[in-house]
RNA sequence: GGGCCCAUAGCUCAGCGGUAGAGCAGCGGCCUUUUAAGCCGUUGGCCGAAGGUUCGAAUCCUUCUGGGCUCACCA
């Protein structure tokens, strides 16, 4: 274990070493890291330097360090010009190409190695590049709302411009302040280096006059825009009206290798920014900006729900079986049991169960994953709020939804208007609420007759879906899915390519061959009014769904697309469910929960008929999961929000990449 | 996976058959209240990769790699 070094209060340069800067010439210890070739100190007028011989790094390879300093020149009064002229150890590197040297295969490559040579350099004087001892005393932040109230006056606009005059600190107490180094911009004796602290920056201001002239020579000079740096001083105001820190003493705590992005323009190209979001986050602070809201975001529901008695648990994110949702799955391994796992799909049965054990009110907010594209609106890992609320119907969950993100808008955003990829919205409430079948008709543009037949004939509502641009596929699989599939004798693709004929007499044939085996019983009857159901729900999406624009909870889910909901008591091939869609995206997916054990037997039955069908995504039959339920589990609602869409909105970003830290992206 | 588009210096971008350019960053010089500081000088490129076409390719064609948008799937 290293010994502990000083604190950065007590450290100073190591009285010899400082002598032997002053003196002359240092020579360091052959063992030493090879440095770069010559650091030369030299007087300003010393003309022409070195010459050719001097440059690249091939001469670098040299492990003398040279602090030349004319004799006496230090102890002849103009102690500035000396510490300016003769302190200041400046490498020579990357200049005056010649043939002897090694070469660089890219700018890149000398840019790190210039670095390198400065922190050697800073190493060679006895300054530590990467130490860690410093402690600032405060954040930029806190200064900054420390001192703002204290701002001057602008001067006149035809004020004299006296260069000499002295600063004035506000208050003149000493302050520690650290950040990332953002900009450099040099006046020869005085030096502006903005740092960035958090989200924060402040100005350094260093000049020769003020600064330690150890520090002001070695460190100074060498800093580079990325370098974080520590720094002492007095807190003043620039004539300009720039809050600055009067710079006593400055320290470089972490050198950096890399050259940052362009500062004006900062990283456009997205793949860089998604690859790399540590640069991204470093010079763009709207970025940042974007993920504190994230954050506050998350942290305001937890606030929220815990307000109300929630709790927060944590289920498993391996499943045995796929559960939850309709999604494909990645699939994993685990060695020792030689089990099959599945990354989980969705928390939801896990949750369930809680509530069956004695646990009414339970949230989770973590990740889901599902094996499938990638788009603006997907991430195969995606943040995913769960709760479940015992006593309570689909309709509090409607109002308990508006009534957290609303108030996340207030808070995270400051108010209900908002623009999100081009789009104005207001989340004021109430939010409207509509049915899938008005909003068919009313947004979709179908009639009222069609609209009804949609619902309840599958013969008209498979026409219609043809007609709308449902794939024919889809709509056989919706017909064949409730009719007795054996029966038919029909293969699929057949199916399918009768389906895709041009004249509807020829696809009718396919539609009336389906539905001719449905059963004549009160079940076979049931069974067409919730395949028309689907249907009509496969409507929805082609002609209505991108046109819920504000706010819009849409209601009365079709049976067979809610395996998990309990059935409408006024028409159970309906589901007391939501979705809450905000611009065209779906934002949330609630309803009342099926906790009936036999019924939700028969829907994972329907989920397996579905996977004959040729459906990949289904669930798989969780006996688990009925058993508990046969346990009993009180009427609950339940609801997941996407946080990662709920993001997006809030901070109006158009692509989830943008609200998601490291975006999952293709090996480089 | 399909369609369209993009890839040139560390960063941001020009160039689109005829000797690779600019700004920033870097390096050297000047500059003690700047803030995209300024002025002078200067280094830096297998033009994403591999094949073609051509007297000649960053530029035209093909394939590949990575990315963006979009469609499909999903939340």
């Amino acid at each position: 274990m290293a010994p502990r070094r000083p604190h950065v209060d007590d450290q100073r340069p190591a009285a010899g070493l400082g002598a032997g800067q002053r003196g002359g010439v240092v020579v360091l210890e052959p063992g030493d890291r090879p440095l770069l070739l010559a650091a030369l100190a030299r007087r300003r007028r010393r003309g022409r330097r070195s010459g050719p011989a001097a440059g690249r790094l091939g001469l670098v390879l040299g492990l003398v360090l040279l602090l030349a300093t004319e004799e006496g020149q230090a102890g002849r009064g103009d102690k500035r010009d000396a510490a300016h002229g003769d302190l200041v150890a400046r490498t020579r590197v990357g200049s005056a190409a010649m043939s002897d040297g090694p070469s660089f295969d890219s700018t890149l490559d000398r840019i790190m190695a210039e670095r390198r040579a400065k922190a050697d350099s800073l190493r060679a004087a006895g300054r530590d590049p990467y130490r860690n001892d410093f402690r600032p005393t405060h954040t930029v932040a806190a200064i900054r709302a420390r001192y703002e109230p204290t701002k001057p006056p602008p001067p006149a606009a035809d004020a004299p411009r006296d260069k000499g005059a002295p600063i004035t600190p506000v208050d003149g107490e000493a302050v520690r302040l650290a950040g990332r180094l953002v900009a450099k911009r040099g006046f020869g004796k005085t030096v502006f280096a903005p740092i960035r602290d958090g989200g924060a920056d402040l100005q350094l201001y260093l000049a020769i006059d003020h600064c330690d002239a150890d520090d002001f020579a070695q460190v100074v000079s060498e800093l580079d825009v990325g370098d974080i740096v520590g720094a002492e001083g007095a807190v003043f105001w620039t004539k300009r009206g720039e809050l600055s820190l009067l710079v006593t003493k400055v320290f470089l705590l972490t050198k950096a290798l890399r050259p940052l992005p362009d500062k004006w323009h900062g990283l456009t190209d997205v793949e860089a920014r998604y690859r790399q979001r540590y640069v991204d986050l470093a010079v763009s602070p709207e970025v940042r900006e974007v993920f504190v809201k994230r954050s506050k975001i998350v942290a305001g529901i937890r606030r929220f729900l815990d307000g109300r008695d929630f709790l927060e648990v944590e289920t498993p994110m391996m499943h045995p079986i796929i559960g939850g949702a309709a999604a494909r799955p990645f699939v994993t391994h685990h060695n020792a049991l030689d089990m099959r796992l599945y990354m989980r799909i969705a928390p939801e049965l896990y949750l369930k169960r809680l509530v069956v054990g004695g646990l009414p009110r339970v949230y989770e907010i973590n990740r889901n994953f599902r094996n499938e594209g990638l788009s603006r609106q997907h991430n195969p890992e995606f943040t995913m709020l769960e709760f479940y609320w015992a006593y309570a119907v689909h309709t509090d969950l409607m109002d308990l939804t508006e009534e957290m993100i609303t108030g996340l808008a207030e808070e995270v955003c400051g108010g209900t208007k908002l623009t999100w990829d081009g789009v104005d919205l207001d989340l004021a409430r109430p939010w409207r609420r509509i049915t899938i079948r008005d909003a068919v008709h009313q947004l979709g543009g179908l009639s009222a007759e069609d609209t009804a037949a949609l619902f309840s004939d599958p013969v008209r509502a498979a026409e219609l879906a043809l007609a709308h641009g449902v794939p024919a596929a889809d709509v056989a699989r919706v017909l064949l899915e409730r009719a007795d599939v054996n029966a038919t004798g029909l293969p699929l693709p057949e199916l399918v390519a009768t389906l895709k004929k041009p004249t509807p007499a020829e696809r009718r044939v396919a539609i009336d061959g389906i539905v001719a085996h449905y059963s004549d019983t009160d079940a076979g009857r049931f069974a067409r009014r919730v395949a028309a159901g689907h249907l009509g729900y496969l409507v929805f999406e082609a002609t209505a769904e991108a046109k819920l624009v504000q706010p819009t909870f849409l209601c009365e889910f079709p049976l067979a697309v809610s395996p998990l909901a309990r059935k409408s008591d006024r028409d159970p091939a309906f589901c007391d469910r939501f979705e809450l869609f905000v611009a065209g995206r779906e934002i949330a997916n609630g309803f009342s929960e099926l906790n009936d054990p036999d019924d939700q037997r028969a829907r994972f039955q329907a989920q397996l008929a579905a996977k004959a069908a040729g459906a990949d995504e289904t669930m798989d039959y969780d006996e688990d999961y009925c058993r508990a339920l046969e346990v009993g589990m009180p009427p609950t609602a339940g609801e997941g929000i996407g946080i990662d869409r709920l993001a997006m909105m809030l901070t109006g970003a158009a692509s989830i990449r943008d609200v998601i830290l490291f975006p999952l992206m293709r090996g480089e």
